[in-house]
DNA sequence: TAAATTATGATAGTCTAACTATCATAATCA
DNA sequence: TGATTATGATAGTTAGACTATCATAATTTA
């Protein structure tokens, strides 16, 4: 799923990518329209949720008729997915580069972490709009369309994850007797759930006035690797 | 919050409770009326979802006509308020319980995660509830009429946790450089979040087989006691 | 390049579900 | 018993997802 920002290509861009080249203008605009109705639908989700935002909002925001629209999109749901998957992408990018990176596997996990956490301060609405999701895919009567690559999107979260935990067991920077894959469940779960205002606001009403989410994070963390390290 | 189950309470039975004396018997049915309601929307809710279900169904299922539930809950974000609210509350009254138990510090605690885990394990749609809740109640422009009721239900039930890790602290089962608001904060966000079958069901299919649910809940509860334990 | 094909956007229309208004009837109260 | 209030049926309003139509514009192809 390559993502094409909202300036529409020229024609006079020379082009080493065959796949691109193979395509008619036709085809192409397809594609570029494609990409800037989820980019744009994306972004008005994340901000106001799935029912506050119409499909006009969306169009509108495209650049192109609510007809179009339906025409590229014939359900929201379809929509909605696809933001859903566009959204989740790069946490994966993200974590595997991190994968790549120097140091003990204790480091690194550490490194990850802190990353996690930043995204999660900073792009908090990012993570609301994949609980929202989450939520509301749960409820539908028949699994909504395009679902799958959601999960496996998510699936290769976590198995980016792996390699670090093995890691650690095998240098002895973890315990032995970990599971590998409950402990990168584990991550996700814990990690992942700082979307909701809500629950945020309550948690910061109910602890001290000077405790940041930060600070609360920073604890989080702490405990957890408390709990791997060997 | 008192409940009051769907059997209309008789006018002969003969009541000690001076409140519900003191009430007119337009005002009891008025009172039986709204738990009735409320009743059948939470358990119409926790099944389907907030969109999928209709006021009308609620209404039927209540055996009152549209207009009536109209009456008592103008809009449908205030049923839908006080149905998670009544979702809340058996959490904090058996919290609560749990509490006034026998044994050490680390064993209560033990025992109340583990009465937490069947709670999710049983009442997955509960959770999906819960988080399906919060997700809506994060969107709204205006805060939902009746959420800080929530708030305070959710606050007490983190509250309810306190004496617990402060007890353990002071026995020298615990860590004593734990902060007790955070590591409930920390119980709560990791234990409270299995609602959504979409993560589950990833889980599931990431895990092995042969690891139910259970067998990963159980080693996300070890793996938190270990981070706490002295 | 011209004809054929396809894509677009405007507009009007359908449908569903929240919400409102009305009113005759029934239950309660004084 | 007469006055007050609650109820439910019904019809109507509104918002927003989705469909149908069609004239026009862009693209393809012969």
């Amino acid at each position: 799923m390559t993502l094409i920002s909202t300036k529409l290509l020229e024609d006079d861009i020379l082009r080493t990518d065959n796949e691109v080249m193979e395509l008619s203008k036709r085809q192409q605009n397809k594609e570029e329209r494609v990409q800037l109705i989820i980019q744009e639908a994306e972004r008005l989700f994340i901000e106001n949720g799935f029912e506050k935002v119409q499909m006009q909002d969306i169009a509108d925001a495209a650049g192109i008729g609510v007809a179009t629209l339906f025409r590229y999109f014939p359900k929201k749901d379809q929509l909605i997915v696809a933001a859903a998957v566009k959204n989740l992408q790069p946490t994966l990018e993200r974590f595997e580069q991190f994968m790549h990176g120097e140091g003990s596997a204790y480091e690194r996990l550490e490194a990850i972490l802190n990353h996690f956490f930043e995204m999660q301060l900073e792009r908090t609405n990012h993570a609301r709009f994949r609980e929202a999701f989450e939520s509301y895919a749960s409820f539908v009567a028949s699994p909504l369309p395009g679902i799958e690559t959601y999960i496996d999107v998510q699936r290769q979260i976590m198995q980016t994850l792996e390699p670090l935990i093995e890691d650690g067991k095998r240098d002895g920077s973890f315990r032995s007797d970990i599971d590998v894959k409950v402990t990168v469940v584990t991550i996700i779960n814990t990690f992942g759930t700082f979307g909701n205002n809500i629950m945020l606001k309550s948690h910061i009403s109910y602890l001290e006035d000077d405790i940041e989410p930060a600070v609360q994070l920073r604890a989080l963390k702490e405990m957890f690797l408390a709990s791997i390290r060997a």
